[in-house]
DNA sequence: CACTTTCGAGAATGACGTTCTCCGCCGCAA
DNA sequence: TTGCGGCGGAGAACGTCATTCTCGAAAGTG
């Protein structure tokens, strides 16, 4: 802890760091060089106690102190403390679905896109130690989705568009169903893997029943793909 | 508001209330009833104030206000605001997945039940108006996940094992796949409904996307009956 | 050097949850 | 009737936070 303003932003903090974690932390130091460098400080602060803490109820003291600020300055550049949490989520939701999509990108089929996007999204929310980002992502998703609806739908685009993008393009070779909206289909499989996401990061699944990323798949696989035959009836 | 304390609880409330909403109440007031009489009492309380305001952040002030009793017996019977709520929703769970379970003992086909229960908790999560209850039962099951994720586990149990005995019917007589455990695939599912319901209770669906309870249905149908065949390859 | 803008330090405020203290009230035994 | 033990009402007190406000001290500008 208190690190140098100097560049090098989280070797330290980053224990558990995956080539994906630097890449996506990369990503964000560009993002925030457009920032005006006063936000910036509060911003990379907050990354780094979220990312060690794992939590995101760290007292705004606390973040001025990490940010070598004052309390004053910080509510000039954000006007609460809700705001700035979304505009760092915002900024990293937007990069690692960029990063996703870079990856995915050099895949041909869209099926494939998807279980490799799930399996990130899986995966990182399951990292127990040093990513507590994922996890304080996880967390702070649902608080967004309570709090702010709307925000959570708009920073959650990125994301959406990507999964949409892939969706669309396997409709487009036929090797998805084509009786639900793409739009539709999207948006359905998001909640999805963010729902699995979120419960896998909390350690919130029950005990005998194990949610690896692989059944996950298999289950949306048939979601996307749809039912082999009519069954049975629906009700009335 | 300011409603008496006599037996009718939300006539006024539930302006869209069915009759289920009205059942639910009914055992719920049975529950109730074996409680002791002073618990009893602050559950109550809160739950006329959740219903009518679909808010969980109610202060403990306006509670004992309107539960007629002080700061000092709440305390006394509940250790903190959170295990009130706890007890309340526990409560409701409960009893609303019983209600669901008699309904849906009733039909044969197991799809069938899944689907009527997927109807059920959508649309009750969606009641835009007056049944508060059911949108703050979606918000306070977020907080629940991240707050407490073991206690929030066990207080699903019942929807979750509903949802398990109606697919291990569903395997039983063959109409779901085998390639996914059964606890596994009601988890999975009852995540989906549940995440799909908190979207839909929120308003947190983008624009252009409705997540209608039948396109859920094909969703899932098509999760849990499992893929036509074993399309495209799977990636690394 | 006066003058404005910027911002640090930190006190003041206001909401809440939670604890604590005082005291009346009710049932009960002699 | 009097004395007493405990339940519970009123509400003051405390601690933690977010958010605002106040006071100056640098730092750039003429």
């Amino acid at each position: 802890m208190t690190a140098t303003d100097a560049p090098s932003t989280s070797e330290e903090t980053a224990a558990g760091g995956t080539w994906r974690d630097r890449a996506v932390e990369r990503s964000l130091r560009n993002a925030r060089a457009k920032a005006a460098s006063r936000s910036d400080r509060f911003i990379r602060a907050a990354s780094e106690i979220v990312s060690e803490t794992g939590r995101t109820d760290f007292t705004v003291q606390t973040l001025i102190e990490r940010s070598r600020s004052s309390l004053r300055s910080f509510y000039q550049h954000f006007s609460s403390k809700e705001e700035l949490l979304l505009a760092l989520f915002e900024e990293i939701i937007a990069s690692s679905a960029a990063q996703w999509r870079a990856e995915i990108e050099t895949l041909d089929d869209p099926l494939s896109g998807l279980h490799v996007l799930l399996e990130r999204i899986h995966k990182e929310s399951g990292a127990t130690d040093g990513a507590g980002m994922n996890r304080a992502l996880s967390v702070y998703h649902l608080e967004l989705a309570n709090n702010h609806p709307a925000e959570y739908a708009r920073v959650l685009a990125p994301l959406r568009n990507l999964i949409f993008d892939l969706v669309q393009r396997g409709v487009a070779d036929g090797s998805l169903r084509t009786d639900i909206r793409p739009e539709t289909l999207a948006v359905i499989t998001m909640q999805t893997l963010v729902g699995a996401a979120h419960m896998h990061a909390l350690g919130a699944e029950p005990d005998g029943s194990p949610v690896d990323s692989e059944r996950l798949w298999d289950f949306c696989l048939g979601g996307l793909t749809g039912p082999p035959r009519a069954p049975a009836g629906t009700p009335r």
